[in-house]
DNA sequence: GTCTATATCCTGATAGAC
DNA sequence: GTCTATCAGGATATAGAC
């Protein structure tokens, strides 16, 4: 099968992904407009063509995926067919997919990075996504509380408990990346459902 | 009082304090040598008489201050006249300290951002600061299970449960750093103190 | 130890042909 | 939309006087 040709949409998209791996890799400053557009097989002229300039290029990098992301936790905190239990437990291993794994989620320590010269990516970021994603999360843990199968807890220190873990694991595995034994040191998996058991019994709806 | 001469090692260490301002500030790639000269009062050429480049001097800066953060835990940790719950609650106190307002705690962006390009110093962070910072606090847990005052728990999902939201508190605060209700979203003793609970109950020493 | 001056390379960004 | 060629500025780093 030949080599099919891309609409502007997906040709963009590519340039944000390919990009997005150089900047979580060298960071935001250590990624040069030459090497992006080296990664993309195409020439800086072309690529600025696409772009208005690094600064544009990396917003778009950070903003792509939101929506994906979110999306994926609404399912959860939608379906009318789980208990308020099987929903948290599902949405936080959501949650530890889009933070651990995903482009989005590892983004965090690169927003740190620019977070003053370009305040206005960090505000994009807290009010487009974490802002959001907190909501999702709380309105399953209300929803437990109202039909009684959660006891009441404060909702920000709940978020402290379950967003932080997941967020340090994430960049753990990032300041770690090169460690041969990185799944030894920082297992996902493992770590994740002990994490789950812990907020379930925090919630009152510890064992079976 | 007429501004007194620094000895060479103490000169150093201003160097050492002002450039990791810097690149807290921007990033490592961010900061340029012109810049923290600038900041220094001195010159390049003078700056480059006291480190061998940037890269040595971005290393010095990580390793600045690993022994003085992990006295002030070994210090509680070997207090003989603390209880274990005591123990561990001003350890954690002292961690959240150190990982949320000391430099080295809020370098964990910066090594993320270097872990590719320098990652011998993503692992001394790994060796000489976060492994032995684990070591003491388990210390403490350990000791609180031999005594009967904890339950015993696994070391590697107590250590997820107690660095991760500390951790991720400090990353947001380097995130949001700009925002003028920083503290109104990310209050630092109050998320603390009902971590700590949460951490006694976690070992079933609860309520007194 | 600090300075001025300079070397060398790379950066983000653009002009204009095809 | 992609290319070659180019710009002005800034990067790391050094030479050599004082």
């Amino acid at each position: 099968m030949m080599e099919q040709e891309l609409s502007p949409v997906d040709r963009r998209t590519r340039i944000i992904e390919t990009s997005t791996e150089l900047f979580l890799e060298k960071g935001f400053a250590g990624t040069s407009m030459s090497a992006i557009a080296k990664a993309c097989g195409i020439t800086k002229a072309s690529l600025y063509h696409h772009f208005d300039g690094k600064d544009a290029l990396f917003i778009a990098c950070v903003t792509h995926g939101y929506t994906a992301a979110l999306d994926a936790i609404e399912g959860v905190a939608g379906d009318a067919e789980l208990t308020p239990k099987q929903k948290l437990s599902d949405a936080v291993k959501i949650l530890y997919d889009i933070t651990v794994e995903s482009n989005v989620g590892r983004m965090s320590p690169l927003i740190a990075e620019v977070s003053r010269t370009f305040p206005n990516v960090a505000r994009s970021f807290h009010s487009e996504y974490i802002e959001p994603e907190r909501a999702l999360l709380w309105k399953i843990v209300e929803e437990g509380i109202a039909s009684g199968d959660f006891k009441p807890v404060d909702q920000n220190q709940f978020a402290h408990l379950t967003f932080g873990p997941m967020v340090m694991l994430s960049l753990a595995r990032e300041m770690f990346a090169t460690f041969e034994d990185l799944d030894e040191h920082f297992p996902v998996d493992e770590l994740r459902d002990g994490h789950i058991g812990v907020l379930l019994q925090m919630l009152g709806s510890a064992s079976d």
